[in-house]
DNA sequence: TTCCTGATGTTATAGTATATCGTTTTGGGC
DNA sequence: GCCCAAAACGATATACTATAACATCAGGAA
């Protein structure tokens, strides 16, 4: 597709319609779960949402408190069964090394996340490098381990916030205009 | 093998000395906390026996069961901050997709952990595998993000429950010879 | 209708981690 | 040895993350 994808497999621009972004994700995730007959319901729709709500990776409790907004009586396994079912059906990501979940870029295609968090604005960038793949392929393969799932978290600073830093003298991490 | 090293850098033989095994990975503890003047008290000490008693990563919570059984009154705080020291010092990892503990292999050198965990035995080898390191290097690289920190966690069997597997038809887990 | 299944509601509890503050120990300078 | 400051530890409380267990509801198939 030309006009650029839904995705997150760049850090996303300050600018960028993120309104569309997220209608984008739920589309996708609405032709998907319609394809293999998985019951995309209200609730589970509107905690995919939520999680796209920004591109930084969010807590099961922050989502609860969010959901408990517009959804009376929201209790931790309402929102744990809605990230379950996500979950499993690759529409998000799990951030080990953050206990939170963020919206998988492409869903369509089975993949483990590699991520890339800022740990200055909190965003999360997903890739598929297969190089990185191959590389843990070879150093499994060499000790006989049967590889099952990968954990690829990369922390540390995304462009914009380096840029942020590097403008302001006293090194403080200048707040990154509105990630979402 | 021949003398074979105080080493997680491929899975431990069912028949190794494990008591030599830890005994090492403290002596060389000792001397890394007294070459950088860091203070190895038989508190921390003795967590860190704790945590190498096994060679698959252990909960905070689990080495508080052990600690208590010897030590009146330890509390989450004692052995977190334990955890805590022997963390910064390098002389243990964490496990961020099972919130667990497992020693070191190298603390001498800074070094991210790269781990290969088998969800039959528990079992984690650590890599120090430059191959993944540099496909990571270039995959950050090329979308501007600078690394501080790697997490690479890889799930699925060591090569003894492969094999044991195999040896069952049924398919189940055989138990794995201690592999402690 | 009746039954079955999957989704959700509801309450309780398990598991992981940290805040806070008081006390003790340690190491260094005098 | 004495004193001090910093580090370590004790003790209590609490926050944060996740799941167990069972009740109820909605929708489709026989």
């Amino acid at each position: 597709m030309a006009p650029s994808p839904p995705s997150q497999s760049r850090f996303p621009q300050a600018d960028h319609d993120h309104r569309r972004c997220v209608a984008e994700a739920v589309a996708a995730a609405e032709r998907l779960c319609t394809q293999k007959g998985a019951r995309l319901t209200a609730l589970r729709r509107r905690v995919l949402e939520l999680v796209w709500a920004s591109h930084a990776p969010i807590g099961a409790y922050d989502l609860l408190r969010l959901l408990s907004q517009e959804h009376e009586g929201a209790a931790p396994p309402t929102v744990y069964r809605a990230l379950d079912f996500l979950l499993e059906h690759g529409l998000i990501h799990r951030i080990e090394s953050l206990n939170a979940f963020v919206g998988c870029a492409e869903p369509a295609e089975a993949h483990a996340g590699q991520f890339l968090i800022c740990d200055d604005c909190g965003t999360a960038a997903e890739l598929h490098d297969e190089r990185i793949n191959r590389a843990i392929a070879k150093g499994a393969a060499e000790l006989g381990f049967a590889i099952e799932r990968r954990t690829v978290e990369v922390r540390g600073r995304c462009p914009d916030c380096q840029t942020a830093d590097s403008q302001t003298p006293d090194g403080q991490a200048a707040e990154k205009p509105d990630a979402g």
